[in-house]
DNA sequence: TTTTAATATTGCAATATTAAAATATAAAAT
DNA sequence: ATTTTATATTTTAATATTGCAATATTAAAA
């Protein structure tokens, strides 16, 4: 097939999914990682952060934000990329769920 | 082309995005949380949980396992599968050390 | 040793993703 | 008005993923 089931799964299921598949390529960590290390989020010089082309990283930014982790005004012609804390925030929370969950139990056995 | 060119990414931004790959699927996340729902470890009631057949499940449980979010040993005819706590607190903390940083820098520009 | 039960592997069709060249758009600068 | 600059979209090609039927493996049970 090729199609994910999606509806047979959770809203929260896929929405961790939906935010860690945007994640799951290594220009866009990269994207995320350059947004946050830069004061501005006047973003224009992505393209000469990243080995790639200037199509391609539009793609990723466009993948990016149709996850929810950045969010983008226009702002003549150039683009305002910011992450989106929400969503940052969102994965952190889910992580430290699992992690508390899992040193409560202590079930060691693999 | 359709292949990521991951030699041009940090080890860490490649490691990352492994990680958030292998959980970029709704199955795959319903397993994680499978897993840490059940006290016991000796899984092999994973297929009945999920809407997928036994292949499919085995594959993504493959998945999981080779991007490093689960470990499993041999236990007769069944597998113990579980979280490998290590890569979840990974991922917790490379989310936290975002958000951190843009708290700090507060930039609400969009 | 055959059966059974649990899991893995293989092969393949359907679909999705990745990348970039070519092109489009749209605002700022000349 | 035309050029420049920055970004987006479209198209095309290569590759990867998803899902499952069929089959294989493996070890315990009968």
């Amino acid at each position: 097939m090729g199609a994910t089931k999606t509806a047979n799964f959770t809203d929260n299921q896929n929405a961790i999914a939906t935010l860690a598949k945007a994640l799951g390529h290594p220009a866009r960590v990269a994207i995320i990682e350059y947004l946050m290390k830069v004061d501005t989020c006047i973003c224009g010089d992505i393209v000469n952060e990243l080995p790639l082309a200037q199509p391609t990283v539009s793609q990723h930014l466009k993948e990016l934000k149709n996850a929810g982790l950045i969010k983008g005004s226009i702002e003549g012609t150039s683009i305002c990329y910011c992450i989106d804390e929400k969503a940052i925030e969102q994965l952190q929370h889910y992580f430290a769920i699992i992690t508390n969950n899992l040193t409560n139990k202590k079930n060691n056995c693999c």
